[in-house]
DNA sequence: CCAAGGCAAGAGCACTGCTCTCGTTTTTGT
DNA sequence: ACAAAAACGAGAGCAGTGCTCTTGCCTTGG
């Protein structure tokens, strides 16, 4: 908070930050199951109980994991964004906004896994990841709300039977989509991120191999269905 | 192989399939990262080595409830599509599917996140998996194809720049499907395990409610990008 | 200046995957 | 039918893990 710190405190962010990055570097090579608060604390110089004093239990350091690369996704997205060409359309957005998280998922994708793969312990993180969590997300959706300003929406219609849910879900997550929009929007992420988690998780091996393409083509239809027209 | 197998045999088959029964409730309790061969070993009232005859390490005994699961989701799929009333339509047929799939996720979660979230060890199986992998695609891709032969298929143009991965990719997978199917078949495919693996894995927690309903109207959409119309 | 709290270190507990050895039992080859 | 070979279960043991507790040191705040 302030910036003359004691010595000890500032000991204290540093070692933390130490550790959050040893542990990534582990991450990477060894995956989430071998991650060792020892040998973290081993490669640190330092014996493993020392490092409870920075994190109580193993999952507390995996759960700081998770929100450092929500927020290094959700980074990614919003540079990708704000790094779009001046002329480009929304469709033109979206698609690097998408190559971006995929990107990022390819380059880390361990972290990935923690992020979007199957959840390692019972449930980590239930608030404390709320806002990283969503800042990619609401990079896609400021687009989709910059297509409907400019009425580069259009959007399939919504079931008489999920109507009631299409409403609730607007108001919920951007009260100023239309409901059809924010049902759309939603399959559209979780579509996205099947696309990744396939790419990243190897289904793709043997399958697809213009990888890069194959994303782009899919990415622009899902901006179809999210509403997101070209410029 | 044959129906009076000696004792020996007969026993190992047997306890083979107890461990595996026994590996798979502690899964569905603990999750896969806390599944313990000793635990399992204990509580079929043997000691840790005598597993080691059967199963040569942890990791496979993984790969082979990976294989089990694999022939699980397939055979629910499969009974889905053999289900589905005679007048039913592709499209129908095509929603019962997925949704079967989708319901065995739910039912078996820690199975699931074992095939389609984050692969654990380095890699687990490459080939053996393979062929029970496939099933519930195939059950997939019949429909499609049945919607081929019917004429019930129209599916978007490839881009230019994709055209030869699409027949690259047909002849590999399907090669009655036009490229084009087959590109958009492979899109469908992984966009409908982002669908199924975020509800699985919790991500629709606070956003999506109706959430059976919401799959269905996402799988109709997603027929349509496979090119597999109604009726 | 001194008490209070943060800190690193070490020992220790209960657990894990896995290996090796050692008798016993079953299968197999002659 | 008998001996050799293979499969098996049990136990001890190794190296590693997450985590707790105690013991002193040292930086803080009053």
């Amino acid at each position: 908070m302030s910036a003359t710190q004691g010595a000890r405190e500032r000991a204290r962010t540093e070692i933390t930050a130490a550790i959050k990055e040893e542990a990534r570097r582990q991450l990477a090579v060894e995956g989430a199951a071998k991650l060792s608060l020892r040998a973290v604390a081993r490669e640190l110089g330092m014996v493993s109980s020392a490092l409870y004093r920075y994190f109580p239990s193993r999952d507390d350091l995996l759960t700081a994991l998770i929100t450092d690369a929500y927020d290094a996704v959700g980074e990614a997205a919003e540079k990708a964004d704000a790094e779009a060409p001046d002329g480009a359309g929304h469709r033109e957005r979206w698609v690097q906004v998408c190559l971006a998280v995929r990107e990022w998922a390819l380059a880390h994708p361990q972290e990935y896994a923690l992020l979007y793969g199957s959840p390692v312990p019972g449930y980590s993180a239930p608030q404390t990841t709320a806002v990283p969590a969503a800042r990619a997300v609401t990079v896609l959706m400021a687009i989709a709300r910059d297509a409907h300003g400019s009425r580069g929406l259009a959007v399939e219609r919504v079931p008489v039977g999920l109507r009631g849910e299409a409403e609730r879900l607007a108001a919920d997550i951007a009260p100023d989509f239309p409901p059809a929009v924010a049902i759309g929007f939603v399959k559209v992420w979780a579509e996205l991120f099947g696309l990744i988690s396939f790419e990243v998780f190897g289904h793709f091996h043997r399958v697809v191999e213009e990888r890069e393409a194959f994303f782009v083509h899919a990415v622009e239809g899902l901006a179809g269905v999210a509403g997101v027209l070209g410029e």
